[in-house]
RNA sequence: GGCCCGUUGGAGAAGCGGCUUAACUCACCAGCCUUUCACGCUGGCAUUCACGGGUUCGAAUCCCGUACGGGUCACCA
């Protein structure tokens, strides 16, 4: 049987870093097996549906690479792909229950049913199920909903992908709505269906749904179907070891703030595959077709997986480094026009800025940082860097010499400013880390940097001179 | 509270009963390279796998208990 998978997001927003990996995974399980990928989208609670929704969800989809076979956009043969489109399909099937006894209407109130719950949890008790008091009432008028009678005494065993084998017991699961007020279906009612209906067989999903696993079964055990294979990924956490929460503010969680950061997406790919999955590989740094033909579920992770920013920006680095220069240039130059930078300058200096912090540079966007911090006019030494400086013999002696050495190049090149700095060290009898470690203070500040004639070049002739003047200024 | 799940170095993690005197990556440290820095390369960094018991010739790996952490209990998805 053909392998076919599904990413159900409700348009309540943007894509989300937990939803992009459950996409994502599946994407990559649907790949590897050659088979199906369908996005649908879950848009039964009306209340919450955000307009731009849906076309925000698959751009950002798209964006990171992942594309679908069937959609809303891409129609199959199991469409309609948004449930909205589908409710007289639940309404069928939630009157087909009812007919088999297998559901019951409930006129009940909400507020009825909270006041229920309260007085349940005010005794101390910890099952707070329906009471099950519309259960044998007669047919009335007015709103009902169609709630699912949970079977007793059943348990519901599932053969996890990822935790192995799974129970829950009928006696923990209250008899729960299928069909709102609205005629609108509930989450799991909705899913079960759909989740037959379009052929799926492997759903994969957040461990946030796995109290739902036996809801949706027994809704298919009900309509005689065979539920699909099961697997639940572990959560992503924090650093304080939290589910991921929306409002969290110590993470960037959602896609497109990262695309607007100047991540790329090939990046976000490569380190969201990285959580809570391991390759067999040593290498972690993979594009997506090695990312698809490594894939094995068998090595999804049973821990939760802790989003690590600082692997992030490894990851998002390394993946710079590979790109041309002019994608580079690309990808920066956006954040240097915004920050009003570079404006006279023309195409080779921005090349060769680009090129001075490409080793450095973790996302487009800090371009603009490094080279605020870089070209910073009120010129500072670092501590640790002025200690250095302040030590070396003939520092003084040698600055000053390179000083004139630079004040007597013609034409300022990296090449013109190397010879400076091998002569400087010539003429003062400075060597190594000696010669080389003071002009970077005096230049930049720091004792670590970019490559120094490059950096130097950029700097400029009438920078460098006031920089090491500043410098000179301050040894004594 | 009930039910489900997890706990390996400074950090992320591999490990699926003997090949583990615990892989790999980040960070850190040292050496080499480059007359500096960075890159790159090489090496160092858990005698130990939350704790207690058990099973076994043998356990990080299986079982039980304890502690801690998390998820979930809607006419939300």
């Amino acid at each position: 049987m053909k392998v076919r998978v599904r990413y159900a997001p409700s348009p309540t927003g943007h894509l989300h870093i937990g939803n992009a990996r459950t996409a994502l995974f599946n994407y990559l399980f649907a790949k590897k097996h050659q088979g199906d990928f369908i996005v649908r989208i879950e848009d039964t609670d009306i209340a919450r549906n955000v307009e731009t929704g849906i076309e925000s969800q698959l751009s950002h989809l798209k964006w990171l690479g992942l594309d679908w076979d069937e959609s809303v956009d891409k129609a199959g043969d199991k469409g309609p792909y948004r449930q909205l489109e589908r409710l007289d399909l639940y309404q069928k099937y939630a009157h087909l229950l009812l007919d088999k006894g297998l559901a019951y209407k409930c006129y009940c109130t909400p507020e009825e049913l909270a006041e229920e719950r309260d007085a349940l949890k005010a005794k101390g008790y910890d099952k707070l199920h329906y009471s099950r008091k519309c259960l044998h009432k007669p047919e009335q008028d007015g709103p009902y909903t169609i709630r699912f009678k949970v079977p007793n005494d059943h348990a519901y065993t599932f053969n996890d992908i990822v935790k192995d084998d799974v129970t829950f017991k009928s006696e923990d699961i209250g008899d729960w709505v299928i069909l709102k007020r609205n005629q609108i279906p509930t989450y799991n009612f909705a899913c079960a269906v759909d989740d037959h209906l379009m052929d799926i067989t492997h759903v994969l999903r957040g461990e946030d749904h796995i109290t739902n696993t036996p809801k949706q079964m027994m809704i298919m055990e009900a309509l005689g179907w065979e539920p699909p294979r099961y697997g639940h990924m572990t959560l992503i956490v924090n650093e304080q070891h939290k589910k991921l929460s929306k409002r969290d503010e110590s993470i960037i969680q959602f896609i497109e703030q990262y695309k607007n950061l100047g991540f790329l997406p090939e990046a976000l790919f490569n380190f969201i595959a990285l959580l809570g999955w391991s390759p067999k590989s040593d290498d972690e740094i993979l594009d997506k077709e090695t990312l698809i033909t490594l894939f094995d579920e068998q090595q999804l992770s049973t821990s939760p997986a802790t989003f690590d920013k600082e692997k992030l920006h490894f990851i998002n680095n390394r993946h710079i480094k590979k790109l041309s220069t002019e994608a580079l240039i690309d990808l920066c130059k956006p954040y240097l026009q915004a920050a009003g930078i570079g404006k006279h300058e023309d195409e080779i200096w921005l090349e060769s800025l680009i090129n001075v912090f490409k080793d450095r540079l973790v996302y487009g966007k800090q371009i603009v940082e490094l080279y605020q911090n870089f070209f910073n006019e009120t010129f500072t030494i670092e501590e640790d860097a002025f200690e250095f400086i302040n030590q070396v013999e003939g520092v003084k002696p040698l600055l000053k010499t390179f000083k004139s050495n630079i004040e007597n190049i013609e034409t300022c090149t990296p090449d013109a400013l190397k010879q400076a700095i091998k002569a400087a060290g010539k003429e003062t009898s400075m060597k190594g880390k000696n010669l080389f470690m003071p002009i970077r203070i005096a230049t930049s500040g720091a004792m670590h940097g970019p490559d120094l004639p490059q950096m130097m070049n950029l700097l400029g002739q009438k920078r460098l001179i006031h920089r090491i003047e500043t410098t000179l200024s301050k040894l004594q």
